[in-house]
DNA sequence: TTGAAAGCGGTACCAA
DNA sequence: TTGGTACCGCTTTCAA
């Protein structure tokens, strides 16, 4: 059924090892030979054996992508940029997911690694860097998206998650709140960054977080506006009321917003909400939600230019860090007067 | 740096062939000897090569998957259960993401062909059957999800779209709605069921379309919530005006809610709104949306089990047709008096 | 510029 | 029950 360099060889009278050049173009064959062999690839649509060559070359062509969830918008953006990004130079990506599930994620690179993919790229659910010892051992280069680990050098694509606190408690503060709220994630890097950048931007007008300010919302990352919600009814009972409020991601401002209208209170006169992750229909919920776009696609993208350059490079360079520059989009939820 | 098989002969004085028949449990392996080679390849970690396995075989144990958009809810949940069906049996899966082009679908394919995955799972964009006689030619198995076509004898898994149609429909008179209009979806196999479900929903109390109830929404699937807008617009102005709409997609119906709203109607009082999809945060909108539910995690799940018994069969069975069944999900946008 | 020979790491077949 | 041998389709090396 499928054609091997054998049968274009043999229809041409030359050896395979000619074919064999000619498709990775190589410089020593000549001009005429190479027009007919290529014709004749053509003509009986020859595409190589990519599992010979792999056991040759040790390359397989393929990189794997571990994410914590597939249906969360943010990852399916990301596995859609990264595997235009590869497909362009011949990678195939193998998606899998983790559902949270550090364990499960453990098993999942092991998988992976099994089937010698030439990089991974994970998005964690780690606690520990243990795994990527693993993955170190067996000399298979990696990206971390999305998630850093401290003490753990290396190559990383994501948001400026601390740039992303602080533009959107900025806005907030710009907007007229003077008493604005946190609802933090879990902690992971990306939550504990967008902590900070919170606390940075009401130190640059030197203010600091009141007492109860920062309220603990998800633990996971599923469910999130149920704990949006809880939390922001926290918040609410506070002395005084925050008048503004940024939320850790998306589904957690959506909670908040339910409890801020349920309560009897006013978005955004009352109360103005920030999310995260410009989820889509943002801007068909009760309140136009404003959020901090993560520019997801381009995560991706820069994900696959680094992991390309990675399997590349005959040398293994030392770890680099790619940041994503975070941007607002104002919706009503926090369009107020002074904006 | 990897463990080979003929390392653990080598350790044990047996042949590769020995290791080789322990692996894949061959019966005519002595007891004593089948334990040592277990136990040597847990201490050396060893991972069979499925490259090489894959040259002699011709199976890669890869399968592969192609969808018009990874970052609809629908298709990534679906892609989720797919991958977790599949790994549980020792298959990966490839993704890719067509952007609902035709011409980069089948691009997308040969690819894969190329790859020699075991079998195809597609959610194509096609217009012709085309591609899948290519499929066929190079004898790869495939499964087709979420759209059919006429004409084409091929394996199926999809949701009974005629009884989605008619549910939703069913479910707004008996929510005593008297005149549900309908917001249809593009030409495709989904769009046209849930059409004649709601025109059998109608005929089964004796009733028809009204003239002009019918209107046209999403042509491609993105951006439904816009023409979903616009669409629902047009079905105000009508004379009587329509006081029910079952929506081909949550996201046009969110674009309908939102024109009903704007008119300065009620919801449900005045029209009654039914999406399907049932996409994530539904609840959290300006009227938290009725929808029907596809249960697209089990649509993978099926997908995944068939697509296995495709590659495990020797023969090629004749093509099955696997119909989830849809549920009904209220919620506010539908929640009348009668119901 | 071209090609013969030697594998890559497995599996299939048949003989011992 | 075990293992020798051929070979899957391709790349690498080196000699012609």
């Amino acid at each position: 059924m499928a054609v091997r360099m054998k049968d274009i060889a043999r229809d041409l009278g030359v050896s395979v090892v000619t074919v064999s050049k000619v498709l990775r173009n190589h410089s020593d064959i000549g001009e005429e030979t190479r027009e007919r062999v290529l014709k004749r690839m053509k003509e009986l649509n020859y595409q190589p054996n990519l599992a010979a060559r792999a056991l040759v070359t040790g390359r397989t062509s393929m990189a794997g992508l571990i994410v914590p969830d597939l249906t969360h918008p943010f990852f399916a953006q990301v596995a859609k940029g990264l595997s235009q990004g590869l497909r362009k130079k011949g990678y195939g990506l193998i998606i899998s997911s983790s559902e949270e599930d550090p364990e499960l994620e453990r098993r999942e690179i092991e998988q992976l690694l099994a089937r010698r993919v030439d990089v991974l790229i994970i998005a964690s659910a780690q606690w520990t860097v243990e795994s990527f010892r693993r993955i170190e051992e067996c000399k298979t280069p990696y990206v971390l998206i999305d998630r850093q680990f401290a003490g753990l050098a290396a190559n990383f694509v994501g948001v400026d998650d601390v740039a992303v606190g602080a533009m959107a408690t900025g806005h907030l503060l710009a907007a007229g709140a003077k008493r604005v709220a946190h609802i933090r994630g879990p902690e992971v890097s990306t939550a504990l960054g967008r902590a900070e950048g919170y606390r940075q931007a009401l130190a640059a007008r030197g203010l600091a977080p009141l007492a109860g300010y920062v309220a603990a919302g998800a633990s996971g990352d599923d469910r999130g506006d149920v704990s949006g919600y809880q939390a922001m009814r926290r918040l609410l009972a506070l002395e005084p009321r925050p008048d503004g409020v940024f939320c850790y991601n998306d589904p957690i401002a959506m909670g908040a917003l339910k409890a801020i209208l349920e309560a009897g209170l006013r978005v955004p006169e009352d109360v103005a909400v920030v999310g995260c992750g410009n989820v889509l229909y943002a801007e068909l919920l009760r309140v136009p939600l404003s959020s901090v776009d993560q520019d997801s696609a381009s995560i991706g993208k820069q994900a696959a230019r680094l992991a390309l350059s990675l399997v590349e490079s005959k040398t293994r360079p030392r770890p680099r860090s790619v940041l994503v520059k975070p941007t607002l989009v104002v919706r009503q939820s926090s369009l107020r007067q002074s904006v």
